[in-house]
DNA sequence: TATGAATGAGCCTTCATTCAT
DNA sequence: GATGAATGAAGGCTCATTCAT
């Protein structure tokens, strides 16, 4: 008995995964209207006709890949929300949550999918990734408002806008077709985290971690 | 003498910029490759043919769309890099040139087509409108190198880094199909400004306003 | 009072001589329908819609060039035909008026765009053209029936083909797109002219030119 | 084991060579501009869009018809040209070579289309499809120059100007929209060849054959 | 399971023609 | 006499989808 029946996945799914999988890097390099189902099955290496054995339609693909493919996402950024620690240091995992995944496959596609070809969609399946799409964004924006309410983070900063412009300028490098130059994924979050906490002024405390800082002042 | 004549501006003239402003609707609305040029002679009210009378080809419009679209760009970011003035206040000018015309018409097209679209010109046209975006890119980090250099910002800010991350928050403003609700593009500005220089962080020196803080520190 | 007055051809027929002249000359470089109006209009240098002014349709234009164009073709070789004089001579004659003109601007055009296009025509005035067409071959034909009937050609020439071979071999020059290398037209015209009475095979009598055999002969 | 299989021919292999005759029928009877995509599908009675299933383009299909279709063609003439026997034969065989596929399908289409629609290719597939045009218009004045040499031609013939002519001549019959009149292709391949080798003039040696001249005149 | 063959709708573009001015 | 503007009908081509095998 293979491991394959043990589990119950049978090859069909397998497949379906991997159908999933080439649509979604199809779509990632460019785009859901300019991919066409021959690109998406020269890449699994099947015909184009063979395609609708595993997909029901190249809509229903992207459906699929944008909701299966964010589920983890918010899982696992309610964990870090219910963490202990710091604000600043939940900001900065949250952040690596959304831009860890950029560099693998095909986490990374799924991602770049549903951050920019969500919107494809039809109606119907649409609001359906809006609804995740939402909660997604309510959750980094309660992070927000704890930490402005916990006094970590500055009073004056509306967690609307705080969560609009950290979505934001995460979803930017899921965008960029040039990486900033030679920078890794993770000189990125540390930069990006950095901004977010501290800005970009000169530092009156002298310090470079800010979760030293408040004790260090007080 | 009608004013069209004292200017010299033909019919033709006008409707070829109402052309391509129809096109920069559509394209920012539907995105390019789901715009047909039925929908844009739709906006125009004439008839899908008669399209052509005004613009060469749909390819040639996008072309057209991305570069005349910056052009005043880089050259208002230019003036604002030229000025006096502490850093954090360019910096916000910039943001602020970036962000004001999304809320015009048809500016706020050219941007987002601009910003979201012209990578799918053919390489030719397209990389001589990436020389114009690069050129854009490099006068932010001059913003911000220099800004080091003088004082203003961090010493350990990664001036590139901190371009794209300036470019891709401004960017992903561009993209909102929602607009962060109830927002205004002035608030949005301010708050990106604010997050950009101070961070998020509590401020360790109590000033709302970064501009008077040298003033206290000194 | 103008030349053009006191012909009684005004300005319009000028113009419309010329639009004529034009449309020939781009059915001829280009084929009917590889011409567009606006080719036409572009070799008079006026508007595309203008031409409407001239030419009640682009078929109509090629009716009228297919008409006009071998009108004086017929008539001069009814001329040759009433001539007295040996049958090569004659023939030779009837070579040289379908070769010649083709050196000549608009007539070449004219004669070009009658040989190839004139089956681009619908159905009724096509058959207008193809009368005329009917009648110079029947011209043809009955010069080669009185030459044998007099003996100066071959008893066993068929009169009938003979006439198509001899425009056909007239009319493959019509269409050499590569001139036949450095040749001029008059030394076609001699080539031709004697391989179609002497033919190819070494001469049994001794003459170069078949003009002198008669009279060697006699 | 069925034939198809025997020889490797799948099915899309025939339905390819059907495409190409159809398109070369269209093409043939209505020219390649006359000539939509849907004449041809209709043809074939598949729709039109089906019609890419096989051809690559419209234009493609122009090109494979032009390069299959005279392959055979020059072969054959270069048999011609290396066997023994009098010039005048060899002449005879050569237009027999040109003028007999004109008869049948779909060669005849095949040959039409190379001489009368070749010139409509775009510059790339019209050097390689002008390059075997030359090869065989070459091989014809070849023939001719050997004729003269040994002496069973004229010596004042001129080869390339002799070739042209046989060409034109043959290539004139190809385009013949009208059959002239009731003549076979034998008979018009005899009379041809009569007429190119013993031109019009009266014989002064009563001999059909002009081998057995030379030799009664002597 | 997967393929080959075909469909049919839609898209971008061209172009002959019209007509008010 | 001529223009500019617009039309509407094709035309070539792509492509998501279907289905018998």
């Amino acid at each position: 008995m293979s491991i394959a029946s043990r589990t119950n996945e049978t090859k069909w799914d397998r497949r379906y995964k991997d159908a999933l999988d080439a649509a979604a890097e199809a779509f990632a390099e460019r785009g859901y209207l300019g991919s066409s189902t021959k690109d998406i099955a020269d890449k699994l290496g099947i015909q184009q006709g063979s395609l609708y054995y595993y997909l029901p339609s190249k809509e229903q693909a992207l459906a699929a890949i944008c909701e299966l493919g964010v589920q983890k996402f918010v899982a696992r950024l309610g964990e870090i929300l219910d963490s202990n620690g710091p604000s600043s240091e939940k900001l900065r995992a949250a952040i690596a949550n959304h831009l860890m995944p950029l560099t693998m496959k095909p986490e990374g596609d799924y991602v770049r999918v549903f951050v920019h070809h969500r919107h494809q969609l039809p109606s119907g399946p649409r609001q359906a990734v809006a609804a995740l799409a939402r909660r997604y964004h309510n959750l980094i924006e309660r992070l927000f408002a704890e930490a402005v309410r916990c006094g970590d983070f500055r009073s004056d900063l509306n967690p609307t806008l705080a969560a609009h412009a950290m979505l934001g300028l995460c979803n930017s490098v899921t965008g960029a077709r040039t990486q900033p130059a030679g920078a890794s994924i993770e000189a990125i979050i540390d930069e990006y985290a950095d901004i977010l906490t501290r800005g970009m002024n000169v530092d009156r405390a002298k310090t470079t971690n800010n979760k030293s800082q408040p004790a260090s002042r007080r």
